[in-house]
RNA sequence: GGGCGGUUAGCUCAGUUGGUAGAGCGCCUGCCUUACAAGCAGGAAGUCGGCGGUUCGAGCCCGUCACCGCCCACCA
């Protein structure tokens, strides 16, 4: 424990690895499977890739799960956090892969079996560090189940559902036109391809009649795509070209002869109004090719080379190289009749960052329509929530125009298909088939795939486990809009499937942070810090250095710091990182820790006594807990973690800190008994109400609580408290008047020390007078009135809530700056009389504004006029 | 080409059902007051992106324009 007298700082580098191990020893993060799900209060990791390392994103992104976690932990719920990692098949075996190329070796030289035990060894290697970071940011996950997408018995679960989807039919083998990633050798999804703004040269090229009379000339972008063309299409209504219908045009450098084709697809404005038909490299040729029954030959390989379906000349070339040449060739022979540069988007590759090349490729797909619609039903139907609710739409609308998913990738590292073929013959089950002569499919399934399944098979399924029985279906998915339909869609399309229920009911979809000048934040870019960094010290790039923070080191801000921050700025969708507001995070830790001193350090009680809150501060703060309480839980059940967090502050700093802990220092120092239990149940409950943000200094707080039993994360909530409308209403009065007071002492230039004398003109501070005095530094007992030696000449008249104080003279004031203040005053007040008397003197404000506005108008003017005259 | 979000104090952001604009940081002033000087008290600072409309009244509702960011989309 941290020794309270001396320690005047909260020091989360003391307290928070100590407080970690303390809540992995008790258990409480894994709870036994009992009960049912809807009792109980469930979520599931967005996994990590396995040996990724913790970004900003996951710190927010836990950070929310974890604050949600805690919460109904202490509602008294039995809540688990399923936690574990994906085996991320691209990014993990890309990362080997870089590491076997440092090593002078390969993945090929290893061969299959060999390397994919090496992907083992490297996750056993550094699988453990990104878990590691959760604890240090305190995520109250069950990491007695970690989980992998690549354990055995998730393995059979994700081998289960390809079988029962390909026996259902929406599983099949297709040559298709994919997205091909020449940078991994493997086909992706549309959803792992980025449009990217590139600007290529077109390309004006005349292709000669058949005929002999003339040329048609087409537009590309790509010309060494002609040597697999098979047709030119162009408008039916296009009538430049409606009479060369069903002619024919010879191919340069290849010599084919390609048929002319009616299309409504082309567009007769762009380009010659002429398109070139390139079936098997165009995703739109493609589709044109299979509507006129075209042959596909294929010019480019899934080895980005030349095929030997092209001029023997071209063939093993690569494809800059073959534009190259055939741009050459085509010159040479006079076709090219002009070049333009054309800027458009084309796709990349998410993974490899590389142009992507569509070919047509034997792939396996999932056809997705049929369980889109129950998946649809969900949302529309309300029984899945997505929180900001826009997001909805955007699901939706993805949903509704959903299309054939490319499963298999061309990898090692994965879920290998459970395919076998022998000649014709395809087999497709969890085990091998019996017989010989089968070889196995060397795809793997797409990594997603695999995720889809993960609310699920992380819990047993498909064995009936009491895992799966208490904590399936969950209760919420927190996750980023980036991975919606990559990871949201699919896995509520497969709960429904395969369980028939939903697998969370709220969606919450969390801000995305970037850097402090509006870019992604990146590793590669420099915009990226490590979210360790800010708990522990670490350096700071130049882009997060501004006025006093120049780039150099972050301070220690400890992990409650960068939690409450976190919170408080992820309001919008996307929003800046600031610092900031780690440091008002790291205010509020340091503010809550000296309050705790103030309170431990001087008294004497045990929690466990009871409280009477007999002084009308004790039920105005007991009042305003509660109230707190309530919004701050209302904030957290809503997913709005900024406002949750700034209750939280305005509750402990602005009410606990300033005003109650103020007011009750007399009786701290005279030890009143009926003070201590008050204050250490207020304190109590702030820590608890405090703890889902700040987990560990509240925890460790707590441990000082004299009577305070068990670990605070385990404390369950009592019943709520009565609000206390009198209580809040006199002592919101006392802090208008102190605060009308020290803004006047202020502007009138009175020594902050000095005591001044003065008369209290107002009602309703019978049991407050005497806060007001000292907190205001007043005296009101006429005594001051001697010292002044003028008889109780009243030199101000400061307007205080329900009347006013008026101050006598004294040496500690400046009458000139009183007078100013004074004027000054009068200026405003005169200000705010004629708008008031200028509202009312519309007769239309009176006639149609609501009477309750209206009377409030009035007695507005009525008050500034009374203070007015009182000047 | 569609769609979503944004534009409020020097900076980062709040702003409930329309009723004379808020926080943190920064800035200015004063305080080493027996929890915290990495603190406390007080203050200055905004024609709420532009234009038009509805309304007694608009930061908020409607229309329109301008920027910024993101998502979706098959124009060679």
């Amino acid at each position: 424990m941290a020794d309270l007298e001396s320690t005047t700082r909260y020091d989360p580098a003391d307290v928070e690895p100590r407080i970690i191990s303390k809540w992995l020893k008790s258990g409480l993060f894994h709870p036994e499977p009992e009960g049912t799900a809807d009792e109980n209060y469930s979520l599931a990791i967005p996994p990590p890739n396995v040996t990724g390392v913790l970004h900003m994103g996951h710190a927010l992104n836990n950070t929310i799960q974890d604050c949600l976690a805690r919460f109904h932990r202490m509602q008294g719920r039995r809540t688990k956090w399923i936690l574990g990692t994906d085996h991320a098949g691209i990014a993990t075996q890309t990362q080997v892969e870089r590491a076997l190329e440092r090593e002078g070796t390969s993945r090929a030289e290893l061969g299959r079996e060999a390397f994919v035990e090496r992907v083992w060894e490297w996750r056993r290697q550094y699988g453990g560090s990104i878990i590691e970071q959760l604890k240090r940011l305190g995520a109250s996950a069950d990491y007695d189940e970690e989980r992998f997408t690549l354990d055995d018995a998730y393995a059979q679960a994700v081998l289960k559902v390809f079988v029962s989807l390909y026996e259902k039919g929406y599983i099949y083998r297709d040559r298709y036109m994919v997205n091909w990633d020449p940078g991994t050798g493997s086909a992706i999804s549309d959803l792992e391809v980025e449009p990217r703004e590139v600007t290529d040269t077109l390309y004006y090229i005349d292709y000669p009649l058949a005929s002999g009379s003339g040329a048609i000339t087409v537009a590309t972008v790509r010309p060494e795509t002609m040597l697999a063309d098979t047709a030119i299409a162009v408008h039916p209504e296009d009538e430049r070209y409606k009479r060369l219908i069903g002619e024919k045009a010879v191919l340069p450098l290849v010599g084919r002869k390609l048929r002319i084709i009616a299309d409504e697809y082309v567009k007769p404005e762009f380009g010659t109004g002429a398109l070139k038909i390139t079936p098997a490299h165009d995703p739109n040729d493609f589709e044109i090719g299979r509507r006129h029954g075209l042959a596909q030959p294929q010019a480019i390989g899934e080895d980005g080379l030349i095929t030997a379906d092209a001029p023997e000349r071209f063939a093993g070339l690569t494809v800059t190289d073959a534009q190259e040449a055939v741009v050459r060739e085509l010159s040479e022979q006079g076709l090219i009749a002009r070049t333009e540069p054309f800027t458009h988007t084309v796709p990349f590759s998410h993974r490899s960052g590389q142009r992507i090349e569509p070919l047509i490729s034997l792939q396996w797909f999932m056809r997705m329509d049929e369980l889109a619609r129950p998946a649809i039903e969900a949302v529309t139907s309300g029984r899945v929530r997505f929180y900001p609710e826009n997001h909805r739409r955007v699901y939706l609308d993805w949903m509704e125009n959903i299309r054939p998913w490319c499963i298999s990738r061309q990898l090692w590292w994965g879920h290998r298909l459970p395919v076998w073929y022998r000649g014709s013959e395809t087999y497709v089950g969890t085990t091998a088939p019996r017989g010989e002569g089968w070889t196995r499919d060397p795809d793997v399934l797409d990594t997603w795939f695999s995720s889809a399944l993960w609310p699920f098979a992380t819990l047993g399924w498909p064995q009936e486990t009491p895992q799966l029985g208490a904590f399936y279906p969950t209760d919420v998915l927190v996750t980023g809009r980036d991975i919606i339909f990559l990871w949201v869609a699919r896995m509520i399309m497969m709960g429904l499937e395969f369980t028939g229920r939903e697998p969370f009911t709220d969606v919450h979809i969390t801000a995305i942070i970037q850097a402090p000048d509006g870019r992604r934040m990146s590793k590669s870019l420099g915009t990226g810090i490590d979210p360790l960094d800010l708990i522990e010290g670490g350096p700071r790039p130049p882009v997060f250095a501004q006025g006093e923070r120049p780039a150099g080191e972050f301070p220690a801000y400890g992990a409650d710091a960068v939690r409450w921050g976190l919170l408080a700025m992820s309001s919008g969708q996307d929003v800046r990182f600031s610092e900031d507001k780690v440091a008002q995070g790291q205010q509020l830790t340091n503010k809550l820790w000296n309050a705790a001193r103030l309170i431990l350090l001087g008294v004497d009680a045990d929690a466990r006594a009871a409280i009477a809150p007999a002084a009308i501060e004790d039920r105005w703060i007991l009042s305003r807990l509660e109230r707190a309480k309530t919004v701050v839980s209302e904030r957290i059940e809503d997913y709005d973690f900024s406002h949750a967090a700034l209750a939280l502050y305005d509750f402990i700093y602005g009410e606990l800190c300033d005003w109650y802990l103020e007011l009750v220092k007399p009786r701290l120092w005279t030890r009143d008994p009926d003070l201590a239990p008050t204050l250490l149940h207020v304190l109590t409950e702030a820590l608890a109400l405090a703890h889902p943000l700040l987990p560990f200094e509240t925890e460790e707080l707590y441990s000082h609580i004299p009577g305070a039993e068990g670990l605070l994360a385990a404390r369950v909530a009592g019943p709520a408290a009565p609000a206390d409308d009198a209580g809040e209403t006199e002592i919101a009065r006392v802090i208008g008047a102190v605060q009308a007071m020290r803004a006047w002492r202020d502007t009138a230039e009175v020594k902050a020390g000095a005591t001044v004398s003065a008369r209290l003109q107002a009602t309703g501070y019978a049991e407050t007078a005497d806060h007001l005095a000292r907190l205001a530094r007043l005296d009101l007992d006429g005594a001051g009135a001697h010292r002044a030696g003028e008889n109780g000449e009243i030199v101000a008249t400061v307007p205080i809530p329900g009347g006013a104080i008026e101050v006598m003279g004294t040496e500690a004031l400046d009458r000139d700056a009183a007078a100013r203040r004074l004027a000054q005053r009068r200026t405003k007040l005169e200000d705010d009389v004629q708008r008031a008397e200028r509202k009312l003197a519309n007769a239309g404000f009176v006639a149609k504004a609501p009477p309750a506005v209206v009377e409030g108008e009035r007695e507005k003017l009525r008050r500034l006029r009374a203070e007015l005259e009182a000047l």
